[in-house]
DNA sequence: GCCACCGGTGGC
DNA sequence: GCCACCGGTGGC
């Protein structure tokens, strides 16, 4: 959802991890910040089937002020929509490099075993029959975000080593 | 060319 | 010895 409308994005700021959430209303197309990663999760799980609108969001409406504005005050990154929402017991954690190149997707699983790849998760599945039974590898995704160029500050893209 | 995945390692 | 982080690559 490169398009810039009905796309939901989360935010990073200058750390390495993200700390805003946030949805584009399909009608209006501001920006609603989501409090937890969990609702955002559940907005993006079903986006594309089930847009999401200001309304959703209790006692706003388009014609509320967006919540935050898409601009180069904090770095952008842009999800897919209809990732899976992460199984309880389970995070979903997204942390960018230094550099901004790219993000690297984990899953810290109940008792804290790091999974870095759909792989890993199978096997941890296959060892952990307490899950096996309702928890898919499908329910997994490691598909990484777009991160948006044009919100990287200048200063901090063309760092040079 | 992109990206999912994994090996290696430096710093603790 | 662990693990957060980064680099490289194979497959698409």
């Amino acid at each position: 959802m490169e398009k810039g409308q009905q796309s939901k994005r989360h935010l990073v700021n200058t750390s390495n991890f993200i700390d805003i959430w946030s949805v584009q209303c399909g009608e209006c197309f501001k920006w609603r910040v989501i409090p937890t990663q969990e609702e955002f999760e559940e907005i993006r799980s079903t986006f594309a089937e089930d847009p999401f609108v200001c309304s959703k969001k209790p006692g706003i409406s388009c014609d509320d002020p967006a919540d935050i504005e898409y601009d180069d005050s904090r770095i952008w990154v842009i999800d897919k929509p209809n990732l899976p929402k992460t199984p309880a017991g389970f995070r979903r954690k997204l942390v960018m490099r230094k550099d901004f190149s790219k993000m690297d997707c984990y899953y810290d699983s109940p008792n804290g075993k790091r999974l870095r790849s759909l792989a890993e998760v199978a096997r941890f599945l296959d060892k952990s029959p307490e899950y096996e039974e309702d928890i898919l590898v499908s329910d997994f995704s490691f598909t990484l975000p777009k991160i948006m160029e044009d919100t990287i500050p200048p200063d901090v893209a063309k760092k040079v080593i």
